[in-house]
Formats: structure tokens, sequence, C-alpha cells
DNA sequence: ATGAAAGCGCTAACAA
DNA sequence: TTGTTAGCGCTTTCAT
């Protein structure tokens, strides 16, 4: 049980105070000689000696960490955002402390609190979207808050998501070009924002571009035959008009894909099928699914991007809603 | 930009010192007065008071937080892993500190280094495989470090992965029972314990169950037309015997079924397929892919079961390899 | 160009 | 049952 190195031992052994070691270690250069840089080096190397980032980091109130807080860690679109949100921290010298909510609230709320015990620098949130009140609440604070993908109501914070009306607008287009008369929305609960806000687009869309009535789907429940029934519905409601789904995110996607192989039924011939995101399967099966392609890695990059100028220029800009653009797939399905 | 608040405000508001503030947040009741216990409640509830973790982990060298080093954090296989860790550390209550290395051995020493001066109390790793040296240096102090999944050549670290062995035999009775007469196996570089164990498990299955001489085949490039032309030496190099492809992980896998999506080769007719990995999209491919359900999940939690136990109860125990099974789930593909 | 000294917010040995 | 006190390892002001 050997102790520590300190930088005590390091200014002893290079013959220098404490200060010059900070300084140094700080790439504070500009008044000190040469001889003592050239010397703690030396040491430094000899001591295999390491700062300790806690006390670093206590003193100077800068721990270099960012929170991160997903809603499901074991989804694609969170590990494809903590990917873009790694990468780039990494750039700008931050750690990452990430959580995982499983779309629980309580935990949300616990996870944020306990990041700031830890002093993190700035937090990103894919929120529940229980939370309003309480992220308020935390936005009063003075560690930035920054929601990734799902947005609140007020425009109180930083907010990086997809950009949903255009590319909605453009769903709504190709599948009135393929021949598609009525097409129902697939969705999972509207309780949070990314839904709330593609749900909006979806009606404006059957508004402006189908002129149809909307028909909205919501998967209560995720069995194989709640799913069956429910994309039934949709098939019994719609007579012999041609019918297409879009779904509002992955996993639904995959749940009526699942469905509509159960149940024998083939895209684009039987039923249109337009599915959101472009996750490395669906080019894969029923010879290709139309998909729109989500920039969850860009999500996670601008995110940080925002969060560092947010930490480092400017700590009080007005929030910003950055909408970054998605992309059409058109494959078989449709 | 108002002050904190700290221990020293809540003592004198509470008219006590800070020592049983201290006391009172380290939940150390035994002589503490009810009096005491519940003035010093109501007053943290007034304040809103939260301890500074950065503080209390640098004077109780105990920060509650492990690192964790993935190769590639935008794989199922991570995530999943991930998600088992960052699981069941929620319920030691520690927080979990994650970087990605994306394979480069270098970014991994770095992670390790600075999650060390972060004071993380053990590190899990997956580790790129061509960092032995450096490891074994990390192994000295006294940080614990787990192995997930990928193995180093000695017996230094407690290493969590799949029973490849058992569930490789499995797979070759069964591919052999379905009468296949050649089994090529499909990897990307033998460059880390996960691929290196299998390859033996697998030379182990041709020469026990399947009397043929093995086949490796090396996916060095994992363009289309490298990966087609793989496929195609395996096909032509077996003649007319009834041939099977084996792979080494998910990612293979997805490349396998692409090329034979474009090459028109359908399994079992034309050439069967175990892949590695039940990855959510492997029973919707071509009628169902037959695969190995790793457990991904368990082999993040058990990394930090095996790190709890570590660190509270025996620093120095033996160090252990814990291997989990595998399923073999059979769907079309063989 | 360098150093002395005063903390950052907390814990824990020791004393009372 | 509670308080006094000396740090944890570093940064930073101020002085030289």
């Amino acid at each position: 049980m050997k102790k520590n190195i300190t930088i005590v031992e390091v200014a002893e052994k290079a013959g220098v105070s404490k200060t010059t070691i900070s300084r140094y270690l700080n790439g504070k250069f500009e008044f000190m000689s040469q001889d003592s840089k050239e010397k703690i080096a030396r040491v430094i190397e000899e001591l295999g000696y390491r700062p300790n980032n806690l006390a670093r980091s206590l003193k100077s109130k800068r721990s270099r960490i960012i929170g991160v807080i997903v809603s499901d860690i074991g989804s694609p679109f969170s590990s494809i955002l903590l990917k873009g949100i790694s990468d780039c921290c990494e750039r700008y010298g931050y750690g990452v402390l990430i959580t995982n909510t499983n779309d629980n609230p309580k935990k949300e709320r616990d996870y944020i609190l306990s990041m700031l015990d830890q002093r993190v620098e700035g937090i990103i949130v894919n929120t529940t979207g229980q939370n309003d009140d309480f992220l308020r609440q935390i936005g009063k604070g003075n560690v930035p808050l920054i929601l990734a993908d799902r947005a609140i109501e007020e425009k109180m914070f930083d907010t990086i998501r997809s950009a949903d009306y255009p590319i909605t607008i453009k769903v709504a287009e190709h599948l009135k070009q393929r021949g598609f008369t009525r097409v129902g929305w697939f969705v999972e609960p509207l309780n949070n924002g990314a839904r709330i806000l593609r749900h909006k687009a979806y009606v404006a869309a059957c508004k402006e571009v189908l002129h149809i009535e909307p028909q909205v789907y919501i998967m209560e429940d995720k069995s194989s035959l709640a799913v069956e029934k429910l994309v039934q519905q949709f098939i019994d409601a719609n007579g012999s008009e041609r019918k297409a789904i879009y779904t509002a995110n992955g996993v639904v996607t995959l749940h009526i894909v699942k469905a509509l192989q159960r149940m024998g039924i083939h895209c684009p011939d039987d039923l249109g099928l337009c599915g959101f995101n472009n996750w490395n399967w669906t080019e894969l099966v029923g010879g290709g699914l139309t998909v729109v392609a989500q920039p969850s890695y860009k999500i996670g990059r601008e995110a940080v991007k925002r969060m560092m100028f947010r930490i480092h220029r400017n700590h009080n800009a007005a929030p910003r809603l950055i909408e970054l653009e998605c992309e059409l797939i058109v494959r078989h399905s449709t």
C-alpha cells in the first residue's frame, strides 16, 4: 500500500515550490524559466506522477466532466447518440458520466441531482418527458442543461433534435407519389417532446400534403397480439384504399415489422411501410425498408458543441432550438 | 452567482458542529440524539443543501465511481453490456464514467490513466487487445481492473466473458445433425482475446465433433466486394459439400448477411448460416437466423458484482475467469 | 520568475 | 453524544 505521489514530492525533488509545479501542470509557462520547466518534466516522468483530479476540480471548480442522462442506454438511438457525445467530448478534453433512466422520471431526477453533486460542468438529458417542473428548477441553477432529442414545452433550454417537420412532409409526398391514399401513424404513448412534435408534423402533413384525416395508432402495449390487433384495426378501417404505415421511431418500426411478418403481410404490395431510424438491419428485411434516417450521432455532437459554447463563451446565451436535417432513404417497402 | 451552501452553513443554522453534519450525511446515527437528527434534517431540507462529492471523495478516498472503457460504444454488444453495468452499478450506489476507444490502443491507455486521475474505484475494460503490457502495469496498482469479454493471455485479471467452448461444440453438433459437412468460420483479425478463444473453440469443434479441417476466413477488409470474395472463396473451396458459415460476432454476421443477399444466396438451402449475438433483427431476416445468444447484459452485471466483491470484500482475491453460458437459438438459416 | 499561505468542502482521529 | 482540529491534494492571490 504505497503512498500516492503528490505535488509536494514533485516540488521537493525538483527543488521548487508547489506553486511552480501547479503552474507547470496548468500550462502556465509564460514566466517560467526553461530550467525549471525541464527539471519538472524530468521529475514528473521519473516519479510517474499524476495529478489528482478530484483535488484539482475541488479547488478550481472545473471538473471537466459532463453528465449525460439517457432514457434507454440499450437502444441504438442512445448508443449512437452517446457515441457522438463521447467522441466530441474527447476533442474538448472532457469526460462523460453516463446514466440510464429506463424512462423512469424518478431516476432522472435522482441522477441529475447526483451529477450536480459530482460537480459536472453541464448535463445533457434525453428526458423522459415527465419532469418538466423539475427541469425548470434545475435550469435556474448555474449548470447548463441541454436537451437531446426530446424537447419540453417552454423555450428554456438549448434543445438539439431532428427536424421532423420537413422530413415528414417529404415522407408524405413520397407516399402520395407512390399511390398511397391512407397513411396511419404508429407511435408509443405521446408522453415526451419528441413524440409530440413528431405528431404535430404528421398531422400537418396529412392536412397539407395528403389531404386526409390523420390516423394515429398508439401502441400502449407492445405484446405481439396487441400490435397485430392495432395493425389489423388500421387495415380494417381503410377498406380498399392503398394503405401505408409510418412509424414514430425505431422501436415501433421493429414491432411493426415483426407483426407484419407474423401476419403474412408483404410490403409494399399489401401495405406500405416507412420506418424511422436507419438502423443497420432496415436494409436487410423484406428487400429493404424505406426509412427516415435520424442524425443521432450529430445530435450528440452538436449537443456537446453547444455545451462547450455555453460553458466557455456565454453562460447566459438565449436558449436555442437546433434542428438537424433527416434524410429519407427510399427502399423497397413503399 | 449565489454562493454554494456548504456543510458549514448547515452546521451553523442547526446549531451543531460540522462533524455532526458529516456524521448525519454518512448515516452514522449510532450516537446521535434524535433531536440533532431532526434539526439537521430540517435545515438541510430548508437550505436545499447537497454535499459536494468531490470534497467527500477527496477526503474519504472513495469516489463511488467506476470507470468503463468499451471498444465501440455504438455496437449493440457494448450498449447492452453498458446497460448491464449501469443497472447493476446503480443498485450499489455507484456512478459510471464511460469512454469509448474505437478500438484504438493509445486511447485505451490514455483513458485508463485519466480514470485513475479521477480516482475511480475500479475499471472495467473491453480491451482492444493491444495493451497487454500496459494493463499488467496497471494491474500492479491498487485499483481493480476487470476485463469484460476480451481476456488477456495471463491469468492476472478477473475476466467475465461468454463460455465459447461449450456453445461452439453445440453449434457444431447442430450443424452436423442438419447435414452440413463443411463449416467455415468468419472472423475479423485475431487481435483480441475474445476472438482468439473463440478461434480455439472452433478448431476444437472441427476436430472433436465435425472431424474436418478448420477453415478460417479473416475479414481484413469489410467492403462489400471483399466480403463477397471471401464468401465465394469458401464456397469454391468446398465443391459439392453441404456448407455452412459460422460467424465470430454480430458485426461479422451483419456483413455476411448483406453479402449473401447481394449474391442471391439463400439460407439454408444454398448455404447454412449460424450467427453470433441474438440482435433483435436476426429473427427478421430470411425467415430468421440461427444464432448464438451471447449474455451481454449478464457479462456487464457480473463484472460489476465481481468489482464490488473486490472493492468491498477482498482486494486481493485470486483472479477469476467467469464464463457465462450462451444459448443456441435455432431458426431458419441452418 | 518564484514562493508562502490560505483555502476548496469535506472526513475522521482524538478529545471531552 | 458532540466538538476541535488537522488534513485530502491541489489552485491562486499576493508578495517578492
